[in-house]
DNA sequence: CCCGCGCATTACAGACCGGTAAGGAAGGCG
DNA sequence: CGCCTTCCTTACCGGTCTGTAATGCGCGGG
């Protein structure tokens, strides 16, 4: 759990970074918007705390920013601005949740854990896209750049798994490991009878073919 | 958007029911604790506001019951209990917001937004329960009681319906149109048969029967 | 250029899934 | 108490899925 702390003051910052890492999480710290702007914005935090009143760039034009590039990391705002007014309008820029100076720890521990748990409870993706693959892991239905894809379980599967590392090649003993339970039956050809009727699914009549042999090696879906 | 209130102050009820429907939300109102858990584990909400001390049944017993059985629904606690010990516990118990009284509207309305932000933006659950049932939509796994069931792919079918309408009846023309896509021979009994195909595996060598039948009516998952 | 290995392709067969049908139990009503 | 309706249970069977095996093709090395 990797959390990212904005926060100019350096009493609170290094409270705060102690108390959390405490708490068991990785945690970075940034002391004004624009250093913690561009660190939310590359690397994949799982929450962030954010003063508002903050040097470079303020904590609401940081979190807009967020959200405008499509940022969804959890954000709670911490700020000594106590009134309605000021809470609404963190909120309504994009922010999970409002806490004010002077707070209890035990308290921003809390929310702080609320707002993970819910960014993560729903976080595994149920859809897949790999080029003009899609997969809806739901449903188990695939798509070829639109064209629905009738796909048996065990086709679905492979192309799962495929889609899984895109440009990575896979052995046959790694397919089979994952397919299969077991390492199983080491002297079979099931795996390349089943690429072959994936073959027939996905790469019948598109250009260009996705599923790649490499000899000696495995496959590859290969994405343009 | 649809969210529930559970509050037995009539006057905060009325003036928090009032506020979100101007807001355009579609808001039901439970006046006890009893009542509020069996509407948000029976009806698809979006977010909930919930006090704390309600008759019949506390507010976070509420939210730890419906946790346990895998409801999601966002919760914003409602409490006139302002310390930093009860806030810790509320959220604790999973709560996603903290809300002392009295309030001012807007503020509760910020935050319900940003709640109702979070949870959509989130996709769709990927995990069902209900009672001692568990079903995990992606990897098409069912467990009671933690036993693993192995469920054919109608029969998981049956059982994500009857979960999904835990507590109410479906009839069998009902689950026909839901698992058929047609609404189809309507003189066969494949229903029955595939109830008693899910019964083996859901109900034998367990206590109680969860899966029920209403003569006349159909069938109803009911659970503890 | 030819041979061998790796992979592709095809055919086949057993297992499993799921729908049909028929007979039996159980509940409800007169 | 008996009949009728509703549902349960079981057996069967056709189709589909998936692994096995045999044959054919092509790349790449010697």
């Amino acid at each position: 759990m990797r959390i990212l702390i904005v926060e100019d003051d350096a009493h609170i910052a290094a409270f705060v970074l102690k108390g959390l890492r405490e708490a068991g999480y990785a945690v970075d710290h940034a002391s004004d918007g624009e250093d913690g702007f561009s660190m939310a914005l590359n690397e994949p935090y799982d929450a962030a705390v954010v003063d508002l009143m903050l040097p470079r760039r303020d904590g609401l034009s940081l979190i807009e920013g967020l959200r405008q590039r499509g940022v969804a990391t959890p954000v709670l705002i911490l700020s000594a601005k106590r009134s309605v007014d000021d809470r609404v309008r963190g909120l309504q820029a994009g922010g999970d949740d409002y806490l004010t100076k002077p707070f209890a720890f035990a308290e921003l521990k809390a929310r702080v854990a609320a707002l993970l748990r819910r960014g993560t409870a729903t976080a595994q993706p149920t859809r897949l896209a790999a080029g003009p693959l899609a997969l809806d892991l739901l449903t188990r239905e695939a798509t070829r750049a639109g064209v629905p894809i009738e796909l048996q379980p065990r086709e679905f599967g492979l192309l799962e798994y495929l889609v899984r590392n895109a440009g990575r090649v896979v052995s046959k003993t790694e397919i089979l490991n994952h397919l299969w339970d077991f390492d199983f039956d080491p002297q079979t050809n099931v795996v390349e009878v089943l690429v072959h009727r994936l073959r027939q699914k996905v790469d019948a009549g598109f250009e260009p073919a996705l599923v790649q042999t490499v000899r000696g090696m495995g496959y590859v879906l290969r994405v343009p």
